[in-house]
DNA sequence: AAAATCAGCAACCGCCAACGG
DNA sequence: TCCGTTGGCGGTTGCTGATTT
């Protein structure tokens, strides 16, 4: 006998979520800050489970999420992310502030395997000097292990110094932070009804095509007032204000993950991460994992 | 123009770990 | 210490629009 579902209730909504249904979400949120996911479906009537909740704001409707296609230096990153930590995605979003796991895996899953078995596939037609690349999943397990030693260390380390953790393999704190029996103070959450109101405005006005897409791009809108900027592909980038509800601010401050150059100045490893040059799979497998976790401490 | 196939992505499922009573 | 609950994560599915035949 497996474990029950967490959903198993008749009445228990599954499917594409309806523009209406992301407004009510939205709304509770901005009233009462995420997490408690449980109390959520009850509290706003959304007959959907918690779960389904939570994956909703987070990989959809949480604010500072980018859309649209990756850029050549975020896929840079995944690669090299990937390379070092395997599948974690939930880790390697926590380096694209702007991206979700969700998307990242979707992206990695369609984009990239795709774009690394052509290289690959090339290479082997030509003999070209990328015929030493390696599939990815080979030996990953061996840096899966390095990276959880490495994570007790720095574990370690931070309980023996009583600091702060520092920039690696830090929890998302959309989702840690509450994991804290203390929700954010609904004072965190700036008042939402003008938001709302024009949500709703922008939604009666784009609704006539009923499209989810231009829904969404309202309930960007609400929780981006202001800030959003079309891009030529018509994908809209969220751009934090700081006058309105930006991650870095107030509202949705708990959600939020600042850049992590704003954050942390870049060590060896982060300098890797982000040298575009080094693209293109050989350079993942030089660097030693040791040396690597002996420049973090 | 219609059918078949492909690609992208939102959402679901199941497992696991943390937490609290 | 145990056990139930909850949240987080990664793998997978299935729907939808785009492209090809």
């Amino acid at each position: 006998m497996g474990r029950p579902p967490c959903c198993d209730k008749f009445e228990v909504k599954k499917g594409p979520w309806t523009p209406e249904e992301d407004i009510i979400l939205v709304s509770y949120i901005q009233e009462h800050g995420p997490g408690n996911w449980k109390a959520i479906p009850t509290n706003s009537g959304l007959s959907r489970c918690s779960k389904s909740c939570r994956l909703r704001w987070t990989n959809y409707l949480r604010p500072g999420i980018k859309r649209g296609s990756f850029t050549d230096q975020e896929e840079n990153l995944i690669i090299h992310l990937q390379a070092l930590l395997g599948n974690r995605w939930a880790a390697i979003a926590s380096y694209l502030p702007e991206r979700t796991d969700n998307d990242i895996k979707n992206y990695w899953n369609t984009h990239m395997k795709k774009k690394l078995r052509r290289m690959e596939n090339e290479a082997l037609q030509e003999g070209t000097g990328f015929s030493n690349y390696q599939p990815i999943a080979k030996g990953q397990w061996e840096r899966r292990l390095q990276t959880d030693i490495n994570m007790a260390k720095q574990a370690l380390q931070e309980a023996l110094s009583m600091e702060k953790p520092r920039f690696l393999y830090e929890s998302k704190p959309s989702c840690s932070s509450h994991s804290s029996s203390t929700p954010p103070s609904s004072t965190t959450y700036a008042s939402s009804t003008e938001n709302i109101s024009r949500l709703l405005e922008n939604w009666t006005r784009k609704t006539p095509k009923n499209s989810s897409k231009s829904i969404q791009h309202s309930v960007n809108d609400l929780v981006n007032v202001g800030t959003d900027s079309t891009s030529s592909d018509g994908t809209i980038t969220s751009v934090p204000n700081n006058n309105m509800v930006s991650p870095e601010t107030g509202l949705f401050q708990v959600d939020s993950k600042p850049s992590l150059e704003e954050r942390f100045p870049l060590s060896l490893i982060e300098t890797w991460l982000f040298d575009e040059n080094c693209g293109g799979g050989n350079t993942v497998l030089d660097l030693s994992l040791d040396d690597a976790s002996h420049e973090l401490f």
